[in-house]
DNA sequence: GTCCTTGCAAAGCGTTTGCACAGAA
DNA sequence: TTCTGTGCAAACGCTTTGCAAGGAC
């Protein structure tokens, strides 16, 4: 299911946590820590939520994974994919993937900045609570 | 300097907590409540955080104010104006303001859902830390 | 008098830190 | 042995809440 390679590439060395906390990553899309520790307590009972943020940073550090900042209070954690962009209930709090939206960088390296990352974020409401 | 029927347009009392808070936010770029709170004790020796957290939640409630989430902890405030892009840096954190990029909302409708707003926040190193 | 603004103190909550135990190499 | 992963408990920092005192009306 998960390729150990990958692990080893960045510079991880894999362990049960490490690897049930990646595959969660797979399967969900940008969850909250407190998410990740729920639903791995039962299949390992004595994980801590240090535990989780420890490996969440450790996979940050080793580009991995990256964070996401929404109006939320909580970080949420998502894997390392081509760039999209983000769309946040203001009812539910539900975030939903979009469709990339491409940005023209020219005008911020004229002003002597380095690009490196984004985070496009939009707000509204998602057509589930619409329907409400 | 200050015109009050902003205030009364947006159906806030005037107080002079209020407005000096409204004022600094005029003058200073996304400031953070404890930067606020720091800069307004001088004038306002009996001033507490509580009340510039009171005052920012009742200006965003009433539409004065958008708050900004970006990596770093704090909220910060921003005046309701023309949308426009955030560069934070990520050496130094401070964050600076850049040309609106413009967005095409129409596959967001196509999907149901409703835009209200969005947050658009590059990353990046900034030319003063480029410097060193 | 009532209503509202203000602000102290405490609680809340997500996150980080200190530290120690246990297993791997 | 040393190094590393894990996890309890406490600390930390930003924010919110409870509540009471004082002012506006």
């Amino acid at each position: 299911m998960l390729d150990l390679n990958l692990f080893e590439n960045h510079g991880i060395k894999p362990s049960i946590t490490r690897i049930k906390i990646y595959e969660y990553l797979l399967n969900h899309d940008h969850p909250t820590v407190d998410e990740i520790y729920q639903e791995l307590k039962p299949e390992l009972p004595t994980l801590s939520k240090t535990t989780v943020y420890n490996v969440l940073s450790l996979f940050h550090e080793k580009a991995l994974v990256s964070t996401l900042v929404l109006n939320h209070k909580e970080q949420r954690y998502e894997i390392n994919h081509q760039p999209h962009t983000h769309f946040e209930c203001i009812r539910c709090g539900n975030v939903y993937d979009m469709p990339y939206v491409q940005i023209d960088y020219r005008s911020i390296a004229q002003d002597g900045f380095e690009y490196v990352n984004h985070d496009f974020v939009v707000k509204g409401v998602c057509a589930t609570c619409k329907q409400e």
